[in-house]
DNA sequence: CGCTGTGAAAACCTTCACAGCC
DNA sequence: GGCTGTGAAGGTTTTCACAGCG
């Protein structure tokens, strides 16, 4: 057990701005929100209302609108929402005024497909290190990057102000490599594997388990055909 | 637009057995209560209560209680849960009695991550057949198979009987690719693209995206330390 | 008139607490 | 005594429906 859960140093704030107390799952719909108006300015379109924005984000008009309202007033009545400010707004409400800075930890297949996606840039991110422990790829350059040794950790995260980390190592280190980069002085960190990791109550984590995904897909599935 | 919502031919049927309707937050963590039996199994753990069980899976024991009661009444009271029949239960109840079969399209950098992904043969999926587009890539071999053309997926899916689609294409082409591995016959697809892909009610999607999970993490970390 | 912003209602999910069984 | 299975309570999320503004 690593994360000591802290109780004190972390104080509940009831004074907070509204702006930064929203229910979490509106937080995790901002990110589809901020890309369907992406794609509505790549269109040319300037002005959008709620209807057309939630159908491309793919969810109801009224989910819409709650969501945004949490953020403050920001579209006219009788007209919709300004594409372009609105998505400044989300920007500034998911924190990507400037790019976050990302190490990567694991570089093997997944590793490098992260290493190398285009997504990052795109969405507010910059990959500034990777890290692997295998003597045969420390050293080697992957993606514009020569990749160092994961104990190296510490010092990467430092020169480089990381504040995120992504993990793409074997599911048997991937609690020790965690509790690593959390010791780095990282703040977010996003798993790929399948055991679920224990972290300190200030640091964020969220788990992408590919063969859970899976097996929620094989459920739908079996309820509609059982097999014989 | 091209997937046409039905509402006619997928009829409610209030009359299912109780073991096909479960919450669907419930769904969504019966791969992590598997998962966590396999962990106990490997430590020779033969029977659990719910509180060690829940520990494992990171859930709390009331919740675990509360989920399995939806599959049937599997624990002994004052004893607990034997592990291999509950195992044995959470797979049937996930259809993984027999190994689903998986194809990828897309062979860049993640479909090869993916391709060569223990997890798949350790959850009950097995790869049957890989996609691309690039011909530089259709023919070669990777990860034990000779990669086809995208545009015979549908004698792929015939040929192999696979139900499951793992699409990692480009975020433009993947509605088109989506479309095509549905035309195909397959139930469930599983899409890396940030793009919101349309389906056909009866065929299943789930949607991992990458910058979203990193968009959310930025979130968190802004509200604790906004920056100057 | 059209569309946003938002209370109020409904649906859903989690947690509690304890009856019931081993 | 210990632990499961579950109704009931409490909390959160979604949907509705409409007041209010442009």
């Amino acid at each position: 057990m690593s994360g000591a859960v802290d109780g004190g140093s972390v104080p509940v704030r009831p004074d907070e701005p509204r702006s930064r107390r929203l229910p979490p799952a509106t937080v995790d719909r901002l990110p589809r929100y901020l890309r369907a108006l992406t794609v509505l300015a790549e269109q040319g379109v300037t002005t959008a209302s709620s209807a057309a924005v939630a159908e491309v984000a793919g969810v109801g008009p009224a989910q819409l609108r709650k969501d945004l309202s949490f953020l403050g007033s920001h579209g006219r009545r009788g007209v919709g929402y300004d594409v372009a400010h609105l998505s400044r707004c989300l920007a500034g409400a998911l924190g990507l005024t400037s790019s976050r800075r990302v190490v990567i930890v694991g570089i093997g297949h997944l590793g490098r497909a992260l290493a190398g996606f285009r997504g990052f840039d795109d969405r507010g991110f910059t990959v500034v290190g990777l890290l692997d422990a295998d003597p045969g790829v420390v050293g080697t350059r992957v993606a514009g990057h020569v990749v160092e040794h994961v104990d190296r950790v510490a010092e990467v995260v430092a020169a480089t102000g990381a504040t995120i980390a992504v993990l793409a190592v074997p599911t048997g280190v991937s609690q020790e490599v965690c509790d690593a980069v959390v010791a780095a002085g990282v703040r977010g960190v996003l798993s790929f594997s399948a055991r679920d990791l224990t972290v300190p109550t200030e640091v964020d984590l969220r788990t992408v388990d590919v063969g859970a995904e899976l097996q929620i897909l094989a459920f739908h599935e079996n309820r509609r055909q059982p097999p014989p």
